[in-house]
DNA sequence: TATTTTACTTAGAATTACCGTC
DNA sequence: GACGGTAATTCTAAGTAAAATA
């Protein structure tokens, strides 16, 4: 394995885990913002952990570049006529062309809110004509960029290397800053372009207009004496601040939701990297003090206090069924999604017996990004007879935990471990899953490939837990029957190399000269390697149908301590290249030298 | 104390890059 | 060198949680 350091700070870091016990519960330093108060105590210190970084220099986010009116033969018709719209409707009414093919422009609440915003950009003239979506068509701006698309595809070689030198010269230009005298990359360097809002679930903005950014809506943070980015000819930035107790470099707020978006630094950074581990190491403090929490939470089943009782089963789902907190959100301005905390009567059954269980729930709602969350589970008793309780005499729309806040829940959690919190239990469950599931999986005498279909085992197993889902993929029924094509060729190959086999083996038998002796070793080296290709394919396709509709992803870069699969690695022979790509290699950076193979979650 | 705002983390889809095959 | 499939990367929405504010 070859690590790049570029990172004289891990060396420092290293040590000081390496060493540390890790039973003690150490006091995570809860993150903190200024107040005055702070600022009149002298606050202002490296050493509190609330500054982020002394020296912040960039140039300032990439903008869109403007608008490119359509080409005349390209024509907008209203009710069967062609219609020369105003450079501002027209540029709205490509946002719609283009994704006229996509399922959402078929829905109500996208077509209306669409149209309810594009006439705000039209001409007075414009909209006493334009007053009906139905008699627009799009079809000639949905080709022209379609088309457009082939072009760019078939691009010849050279031109499409200028592109990408084009884009790697945008990307030295605006794309890295200096961060406490190190060349950092940023993670989105441009502003997000304008065009139609797509929010995830039944969202009741989809279909808005999401306005370009200007400078002018834009706030730029950065040192002091740093150069100050120079906003684009002709215009000024909104504000410029140097505020080191943030970790973003500009910020802009989006008109569709009212809420702020930021310019912020790629993960592979020192500061986030550093975040990265922290978040591991809180979850290592749970594994420590989690049993306690586990016999707390189960006496409180039975406590007086219904709030506390409320509080206890809701950690208890938290805990086992790595449900998120669910915060409580705006009625009508987002999509009707739940959490733990937010779930409602209507998403919970309640089954005496079930699947040969006894006290079955049965849960059906709709979670973060609206990925349904569908489980049925045996609980305990008391768990049982305390959500009958939470249930009793309400309406379906009514909230489960009535007495309960994601606030007041990480209140408690708080006082329980520093730094606690509802996500934490996820973080930790799906790690200890991880390392749990890869000593259950992993045997030493396996192939590499073996090894490695045992390790994404191991990995949906945690995506399972956690709910990770994706769309199965579009290819997906043609790309495995063709590798059930190959599976079958190689078979026969197999069959026939075994046969082959056979005969050398006589005719050595009877011969015993050199020469036969060295054809019989080799067959036998080709049957072994056909073999092999064979159980690589197999596994291939078994992978694949078990990962049909699960999202690997999300776990391993955001809930699985990475320095367990490195430890794994190391300890198997397995070469990190094979679980984690360079993206992730270099995300994970910080870990690379905390795991020996022995390293423990 | 309750609500709102801010900052940061997590999420799946969409887009682009890449690689083997014909 | 076009094609097709997969992997990698980009994109930005949607969460969590804590601070700020009323």
């Amino acid at each position: 394995m070859r690590v790049v350091l570029a990172w004289p700070w891990l060396r420092a870091t290293c040590t000081l885990l390496g060493n540390a016990p890790r039973r003690l519960v150490s006091r995570g330093a809860p993150r903190r913002r200024r107040t005055q108060k702070d600022c009149a105590a002298g606050w202002d210190e490296k050493s509190t952990g609330r500054v982020q970084w002394s020296q912040l220099e960039h140039r300032g986010p990439h903008f869109t570049p403007p608008y490119e009116p359509l080409p005349d033969e390209v024509r907008f018709l209203y009710d069967g006529k062609p219609l020369k719209l105003s450079l501002a409707a027209e540029e709205v009414a490509t946002f719609y062309g283009k994704i006229l093919d996509h399922e959402y422009t078929t829905k109500e609440v996208f077509q209306n809110n669409f149209f309810s915003d594009w006439q705000k950009e039209m001409t007075t003239e414009e909209r006493k004509v334009i007053t009906s979506l139905d008699k627009c068509d799009f079809t000639e701006i949905h080709r022209y960029f379609a088309d457009k698309a082939v072009a760019r595809k078939a691009l010849p070689r050279e031109e499409k290397q200028k592109l990408k030198e084009a884009a790697e010269k945008l990307q030295q230009e605006f794309g890295y800053c200096i961060l406490d005298g190190h060349r950092e990359k940023i993670g989105n360097f441009k502003t997000e372009p304008p065009g139609l809002f797509r929010g995830r679930g039944d969202h009741p903005k989809m279909g808005m207009v999401k306005k370009r950014v200007l400078p002018e809506d834009v706030v730029i943070n950065c040192s002091r004496d740093s150069k100050i980015p120079e906003p684009p000819t002709g215009h000024q930035w909104k504000e410029v601040r140097t505020d080191n107790t943030v970790t973003w470099l500009a910020s802009w707020t989006e008109n569709v939701q009212s809420s702020i978006k930021y310019i912020t630094l790629n993960p592979n950074s020192k500061l986030r990297g550093e975040k990265d581990w922290q978040k591991y190491e809180t979850a290592r403090r749970l594994k420590g003090v989690v049993a306690e929490i586990r016999s707390q939470y189960q006496a409180d089943w039975r406590s007086g206090g219904m709030r506390t009782r409320q509080r206890a089963v809701a950690l208890y789902l938290i805990d086992k069924l790595a449900l998120r907190a669910g915060s409580r959100k705006e009625e009508g301005e987002v999509a009707d999604t739940a959490g733990c905390c937010s779930l409602r009567v209507r998403h919970v059954r309640l089954h005496p017996e079930a699947d040969g269980h006894k006290y079955v729930v049965e849960f059906d709602f709709l979670g973060k990004d609206a990925i349904r969350y569908y489980n049925r589970v045996p609980v305990e008793g008391p768990v049982y007879e305390n959500l009958q309780l939470f249930m009793d005499h309400k309406e379906p729309e009514d909230k489960l935990f009535d007495g309960l806040t994601t606030a007041s829940l990480n209140r408690h959690l708080q006082d329980l471990m520093d730094g606690l919190t509802a996500k934490v239990f996820r973080t930790y469950n799906a790690s200890i899953t991880l390392q749990g599931q890869l000593r259950a999986l992993t045997r030493a005498e396996d192939s590499v490939a073996a090894k490695i279909l045992s390790y994404n085992r191991a990995n949906r197993a945690v995506a399972i837990l956690c709910n990770h889902q994706r769309a199965a993929p579009k290819t997906f029924e043609k790309s495995m029957q063709n590798l059930q094509t190959k599976i079958k060729v190689k078979k026969e190959q197999v069959a026939e190399a075994m046969v082959e086999l056979r005969r050398a083996k006589a005719d050595s038998e009877i011969k015993g000269d050199g020469k036969s002796r060295s054809v019989l070793e080799k067959k036998r080296r080709s049957l072994e390697k056909l073999q092999e290709q064979l159980a690589r394919l197999s596994a291939q396709a078994t992978a694949r149908e078990e990962n049909k509709q699960v999202a690997l992803g999300t776990s391993k870069l955001n809930y699985l301590d990475p320095r367990i699969s490195i430890a794994w690695c190391k300890r198997f022979g397995v070469p990190i290249e094979k679980i984690y790509n360079k993206t992730q290699r270099e995300k994970f950076a910080w870990a690379f030298n905390m795991a020996g193979e022995d390293f423990e979650f």
